[in-house]
DNA sequence: ACTCTGCCAAGAGGA
């Protein structure tokens, strides 16, 4: 029971200054690694001592006085309970080190004695040089360190710290104390300096940032000040708080103002007219939120004279100060400049990130002198409240600014402007002491213990069972607030409750308002809805914790550019050729001298991607629209030339964002919801209720049947009819070259037909573009997503162009709802439309490829659904093994596959008999069948005639003839074929050749190219396969890029040849997975040839029961040697 | 040591 927070948080208090009772709790301290760490007094410890180093013991001796300077700021504090005034006329400020004297001095390695530094960390502590090694850390100047280990001392806690080379040590007290550190953990530290050089953080000065690498927004942080469990929710799941009236408004007058200021506009007419047409613009803004333009032209109205005020008095007049008279609360300033509008800030060492809505020069009057400033300028359209989540977001922006400037981010002047617009003009000045900053550091950390794992954590990749993983892995939230209105009205009640009652962690008391509010946020639960939770919650953890540690973010600014460029993740050094505008965005080109740039390897075309400069990571991000030999096309949110002289050099990162994590979160929020929607899906997916289908059909279907069904055998027919009938859902099995886009078209048409509205997705934009284009012009069709990824054939159907010609909400939501059928990607259904209206069917298209999480929101938008797709066939990408092994890669179609909801579509069109026989041995049972004779006796066509003269292996691997359609080209001896030192890598020259022969000998025979299909399982070996055939144009790519399509022949290079004979399968290898294989040979129509390597091959089951099932020609060391001599030029 | 599609972001306000 934890009563501590329910009674402290009295109304009046401003919650930013409630850390201070927090500050002497309990704290977690761990026992340090090494017991017997460093005899103390054998110590040893540099200090400045006129610009020069000089070693000197030190005693270490804990202080257990407190110093006049703590006593008098304990007394301050006391005095006076807002951070803000608290420095003002304190004593500290002045005793404070002098950091700006000591920035000039580098601490390098070469300023040392003693270059040996590596061995520091040896147990043999007797040498005085090993010891002087030490506290080469530098921490008057912000630094990422690791922690090596902590020893707790009486009110102190003792931190051992490396950063580099460096080593260090760190007296850590007062609020810092409570920050559970572990070894192993970063941090980024300032501190001070006492007498005996001994480096020291208390109540009055220092910052410690935990886990710097993991940024939080500055309006997360301050989301904090509120409610930090809710902080922390909102981080996850954010996608649960929908668009509402305020935040509407509120993005159309930060939108108004910064037109204003960047256009200088101070006429009041104008400034009505430029509203106008922003709200004209943002119809789609307007119908997400549910408001109408009139509605908005009225809320807007109050914004608009006070804005034109705050342009006249302060921006466009000449006059600096004497203004505003009337309000002695307003700022007494003048902004000369707008130099940025939504600068992006990234700040690694405070583990802050933020968009500064705006960054002005201007010109303060102080003690009778002019002054000039940059100051950021943040704009609010709530209640003019000053309160401390806006004033603390304007201090995070200064801390950062100023670490940009290289000053001191504890101590540094700052100031900002916050501004306020609701009725009348009040701007006012925020600047700050210590204290704040200090509580600010210490609000972000307490979130980022939260959001981040520590280092005793246990990885989730050890972990086998679900049960425990669930457990083990649920998001640590911090402690609610006692806030009886705000819990009622919080769009995270379900959330936040589920974890605070079923997580095994502390609860609160009777009579907490968390305790009355428990039916209303769980009543309508069980235990398997609330432990399905969980379960996926937890795998998705899994899946996340595998993005981190693959792609950290951190290399931005931990390793150098080259350094990712080699790691492929970056393209480094580019130069701003032009900029021009685009829409809202601004087309940057930028070009790299010299060097011809990678285009396999970094962000690639329609990519989000990161621009960084050395030392400022983050400054912009935006899509890539084109990489070419020397230049990138990027489009950014703000004109960087602007800013930054010619001659800087940009980095440009690919990013892999985690909204599809927080998505699918969300998801599963919705699902706990009290709600209709949700309800039912808890029953058919959790429950797993049986589902229901009519009896009878309307008289209608049959008279739609007969006009639209006749193209259809009857094996589709009934499918078609099985989910006209689905009264919650039915699943559709589509073995390969079933026609099921066919059949899913008619029954679109059907559904249609029978006026009902139909949302067709798919996890892939391929595959919904490849349903809705089988749809009828008439019909009322619209694609939704971005339409750089819609397919060109589909552009007319775009959201983008069907929307081009409403002009007012009504118009828009007249057109969504005129619609008849809706196409969008799983993760694309996010839109407004779905929210705000529903459908009666959802098609999930290739469903076996969508992750359980992922699918529900399309459902959530539909009275019934139907899910397409082949269990035989692709699985959803799960990276984490770990997560794959508890079961993720189980789809809804798995999950709800049953014989009675189920329609199986055997009847194929597309592989002759020979190839279906293989489809059969190697995956499907015998269940697949020829439709008919003309489809069993297809053959490949060849003239024959004019390979007459080649070899008799070479015959029949080209040959058209049934007993030849599967055949296994068997290079046993790649030996000969030593080309070079190739056993770590995934590719395979020998197998290159051997595709080169065939390829040439098919365009012999007459083949075209584009009947022609190669398939390899890795990346290595297709893009060397590309290279070798670039001038054959035919298509070379990994099996995930066939599914879907087919071709008359397809080439298989199975690569692997070094495998040794005990080779042990592992988990997941990608020879070893079926579904791929069986992906792989139904592509093929007439031909399918497997190159590869008997030997190698043998220890992965399902390549085994392929090449059972096929005919083997053996090609011995002389073709091989032969082949060699003949392509070695081309093998680069 | 293997495959790879989707998601733009941080903030927009209020207890």
């Amino acid at each position: 029971m934890k009563k501590s927070q329910e009674s402290s948080t009295s109304k009046n208090q401003e919650p930013i200054t409630a850390f201070f009772k927090n500050s002497d709790g309990p704290n977690n301290v761990a026992i340090s690694r090494k017991t017997n760490y460093l005899p103390s007094a054998k110590r040893k410890a540099t200090c400045l001592d006129n610009d020069h180093l000089i070693s000197q013991p030190v005693k270490l001796k804990l202080m257990n006085k407190e110093t006049d300077t703590n006593k008098k700021l304990k007394q301050i504090k006391i005095e006076n309970k807002d951070p803000l005034k608290q420095l003002e006329h304190s004593p500290i400020f002045n005793s404070l080190p002098d950091i700006s004297n000591l920035q000039c001095v580098t601490f390098d390695k070469k300023d040392f004695e003693q270059d040996d530094v590596s061995d520091v960390f040896n147990d043999d502590w007797e040498h005085e040089e090993d010891a002087a090694a030490f506290d080469k850390l530098n921490l008057n100047k912000m630094q990422r360190c690791e922690v090596i280990s902590l020893k707790n001392h009486e009110n102190k806690m003792e931190l051992f710290l490396k950063s580099g080379e460096m080593t260090g040590t760190c007296f850590v007290e007062g609020i810092w104390k409570s920050i559970p550190l572990s070894p192993g953990d970063i941090i980024s530290v300032i501190a001070a300096k006492n007498e005996t050089g001994q480096h020291y953080l208390n109540d009055t000065t220092g910052l410690l940032v935990l886990r710097p690498d993991h940024l939080i927004s500055s309006t997360s942080v301050v989301a904090g000040v509120f409610c930090k469990r809710k902080a922390v929710l909102q981080e996850r799941w954010r996608g649960i708080d929908s668009a509402n009236t305020a935040m509407t408004i509120g993005i159309m007058v930060h939108e108004l103002v910064q037109k204003a200021l960047t256009q200088q506009i101070s006429d009041i007419t104008q400034l009505r007219l430029e509203a106008d047409r922003m709200i004209r613009e943002s119809i789609q803004m307007l119908y997400d939120a549910g408001m109408t333009e009139e509605e908005t032209r009225t809320s807007m109205q109050c914004y608009i004279q006070p804005l034109n005020d705050f342009m006249k008095s302060y921006v466009v007049s000449k006059a600096s100060h004497g203004i505003m008279q009337n309000n002695k609360e307003n700022w007494n300033g003048h902004i000369d400049k707008v130099l940025d509008i939504e600068e992006n800030i990234c700040c690694p060492q405070l583990g802050l990130k933020g968009k500064i809505d705006a960054t002005l020069q201007v010109t303060v009057p102080e003690k009778n002198v002019l002054q000039k400033a940059i100051v950021p300028l943040e704009l609010k359209s709530g209640k003019a409240s000053v309160s401390a989540e806006h004033r603390g977001q304007l201090v995070m922006y200064g801390m950062m600014l100023s670490l940009h400037r290289n000053e001191d981010p504890t101590v540094a002047l700052q100031r900002g402007l916050l501004l306020y617009l609701r009725d009348k003009v009040d701007v006012r000045e925020v600047n700050c002491g210590y204290p704040e900053r200090r509580d600010l550091v210490m609000l972000r950390n307490q979130l980022v213990e939260n959001l981040t794992s520590d280092p005793k954590d246990p990885d989730p990749e050890q972990l086998t069972d679900i049960e425990d993983a669930s457990f083990l892995l649920q998001q640590k939230l911090p402690e609610p607030i006692n806030h009886e209105r705000a819990c009622t009205k919080c769009p995270y009640l379900s959330i936040c409750s589920v974890h605070l009652w079923h997580s095994g962690g502390p609860s609160v008391s009777e009579n907490h308002p968390l305790s009355k509010l428990q039916g209303q946020a769980l009543g309508h639960l069980s235990k398997d809805h609330i432990k399905y939770f969980f379960h996926w919650t937890a795998l998705l953890k899994m899946e996340e914790k595998f993005q981190t540690n693959s792609s950290p973010l951190q290399a931005l600014w931990t390793e150098s550019a080259e350094k990712r460029e080699k790691r492929g993740t970056c393209i480094p050094n580019l130069k701003i050729k032009t900029v021009e505008q685009s829409g809202e965005k601004h087309l940057h080109v930028f070009r790299r001298s010299g060097v011809r740039l990678n285009r396999e390897k970094g962000p690639q075309e329609g990519e989000f991607a990161i621009v960084s400069i050395d030392g400022r990571p983050w400054v912009a991000a935006g899509v890539v629209s084109s990489v070419s030999s020397d230049e990138v096309q990027i489009h950014l949110e703000r004109d960087l030339s602007k800013r930054l002289c010619v001659d800087t050099l940009y980095h440009i990162d690919s990013y892999e964002s985690y909204s599809t994590i927080v998505q699918n979160l969300s998801n599963l929020g919705v699902l706990l919801e009290y709600s209709e929607r949700s309800e039912r899906l808890r029953t058919l997916i959790i429950d797993t209720t049986k589902p229901q289908f009519e009896a009878k059909l309307p008289r209608e279907v049959g008279r739609l049947g007969i006009k639209l069904m006749r193209s259809l055998n009857i094996e589709q027919q009934r499918a078609v009819l099985k989910a006209l009938s689905a009264q919650d859902y039915a699943l559709l099995q589509g073995l390969p070259g079933t026609g099921k886009t066919q059949t899913i078209s008619v029954l679109i048409q059907m559904l249609v037909g029978l006026k009902q509205r139909v949302l067709v997705t798919a996890h892939t934009h391929s595959a919904v573009d490849t349903l809705l284009s089988r749809l009828p012009e008439t019909m009322k069709v619209m694609r939704l997503g971005s339409t750089a990824r819609v397919d060109i054939n589909l552009l007319h159907r775009t959201e983008k162009q069907l929307t081009a010609s409403c002009h007012t909400v009504e118009e828009l939501a007249r057109l969504y709802d005129s619609m008849e059928v809706i196409g969008v990607t799983c993760l694309g259904s996010t839109h407004a439309i779905l929210s705000r209206t529903t459908f009666d069917m959802c098609i999930v298209d290739e469903a076996t490829q969508v992750l359980q999480c992922t699918v529900l929101r399309p459902l959530f938008a539909a009275r019934r659904f139907l899910l397409v797709g082949d269990p035989k066939q692709l699985p959803p990408i799960v990276k984490s093994r770990a997560a794959r092994r508890l079961g993720m890669e189980e789809s809804l179609f798995h999950r709800l596959m049953d014989e009675e909801a189920t329609c199986t579509l055997h009847l194929q069109y597309r592989m002759n008999q020979a190839i279906t026989d293989v489809a059969n041995q190697v995956a499907y049972d015998s269940r697949l069948k020829c439709a008919n004779g003309h489809v069993a006796l297809a053959t490949l066509s060849i003239d024959m005639q004019k390979l007459s003269s080649k070899m008799e292996w070479l015959k029949r691997a080209c040959s058209p003839e049934p007993e030849d359609a599967v055949l296994f080209l068997d290079m046993k001896s790649t030996n000969v074929f030593d080309f070079e030192n190739e056993s770590r890598s995934c590719r395979n020259k020998a197998e290159a050749c051997l595709v080169l022969d065939l390829m040439e000998c098919f365009k012999e025979g007459g083949v075209s190219s584009k009947n022609i299909g190669i398939i390899a399982p890795y990346r290595e070996q297709v893009s060397l396969l590309r290279r070798a055939l670039a001038s054959y144009s035919v298509e070379v790519n990994t099996v995930d890029q066939f599914q879907g399509r087919d071709k008359s022949i397809i080439i298989y290079s199975c690569t692997k040849w070094n495998v040794s004979e005990d080779h042990k399968v592992k988990e997941g290898e990608i020879l070893n997975d079926d579904r791929r294989l069986a992906v792989s040979v139904t592509r093929a129509k007439h031909k399918f040839i497997i190159v590869g390597n008997s030997k190698a091959l043998h220890c992965y089951v399902p390549l085994q029961r392929l090449i059972r099932a096929s005919a083997t020609v053996s090609l011995n060391d002389d073709i091989v040697k032969c082949l060699y001599h003949k392509y070695k030029e081309i093998m680069i």
